[in-house]
DNA sequence: ATCACAATAT
DNA sequence: GATATTGTGA
């Protein structure tokens, strides 16, 4: 097997997309703890903030020029308040982050970790990696990834269907991609459909893609308006059509410490904002950059 | 231990 | 409705 490690090896380094794909993989969320303990308020909407006892001074603004690293010393939330009856200043382990809202910029990184991881090597556990977004976990991946893949799969399914008689049951379902059911995956461009991977030989068509004239291939993002504080863009694209299907291709990845929660250390301009909605709460994470 | 998938819960 | 959680099997 040794000798496939180097086979892989060299088409990697010929595959590889650039380095400056790679590279602006790196996001910053805030530790979700943090978020909870300090129950980040929104920017624009004043949520009540109702906790059971609010220690902690109020924060005044944005979690703004904090390094929240890694390491986070915070009594448990639960509790009694003060006496920590665990008796131990335990880190929040056994937290209940808020829902994470899945925007279609973090998305977008997420189909790039699994483009450039290819379809096997595309585990929550990996992808999670790659995606070096502080605060999500691998569950967060893995539930996305079960979501995706069926949109994948429906997506196969229908523009497959040539051979006459559809009996797939995704695919008799899937006989109309508009439904809303998969907006947020429709607003994301498939980079090279994901075909599956035991199946290296597929004639398609180039790979080529018409660049448009416009195309900014900054490595370093770009910040938008600087100056203007209105990150709620949360806007909903009504953007169908799907980009040609094209070759696939994979790529294995190397390896890093798997005993080391390493987490991005850098920490962006990111805006945070928590929202209340009937006693759920919601993260929501703006990335400083637009593709 | 991790993944994948279905079912169910919030 | 979108995510989280859980259960099961590989």
């Amino acid at each position: 097997m040794r000798e496939e490690d180097s086979n892989w090896f060299s088409k990697w380094e010929e595959e590889l997309p650039s380095p400056e794909e790679l590279m602006p993989l790196s996001q910053s969320l805030i530790t979700p703890d943090l978020a909870i303990a300090f129950n980040i308020p929104s920017p624009q909407q004043a949520l009540h903030h109702t906790p059971p006892h609010p220690p902690q001074h109020p924060p005044q603004s944005t979690a703004h020029s904090s390094q929240p690293n890694s390491s986070a010393e915070f009594d448990s939330p639960e509790g009694g308040g003060g006496g920590g009856g665990t008796g131990s200043d335990e880190p929040a382990r056994t937290l209940k982050r808020p829902r994470l809202v899945w925007t279609p910029q973090l998305h977008k990184r997420f189909v790039d970790a699994v483009a450039h991881l290819g379809i096997k090597n595309a585990v929550p556990k990996t992808i999670m990696q790659l995606m070096s977004v502080d605060g999500l976990t691998r569950e967060n991946v893995a539930s996305h990834l079960q979501k995706y893949r069926l949109y994948l799969k429906r997506m196969q399914g229908i523009s497959n269907g040539g051979g006459g008689g559809n009996n797939s049951p995704a695919a008799l379902s899937a006989c109309g991609m508009d439904p809303a059911t998969d907006h947020l995956f429709a607003s994301s461009p498939v980079p090279a459909h994901f075909l599956h991977p035991g199946r290296p030989n597929s004639e398609h068509f180039l790979p080529f893609v018409p660049v448009a004239a416009m195309q900014h291939h900054h490595p370093m993002a770009v910040v938008p308006p600087a100056g203007h504080h209105h990150p709620q863009l949360q806007q909903q694209f009504r953007h169908f059509g799907n980009s040609p299907p094209n070759g696939q291709f994979e790529h294995p990845f190397m390896r890093q410490s798997q005993q080391q929660p390493q987490r991005t250390p850098y920490m962006e301009d990111v805006e945070l904002a928590a929202t209340a909605k009937n006693g759920r709460k919601v993260l929501t994470l703006f990335p400083t950059g637009d593709d």
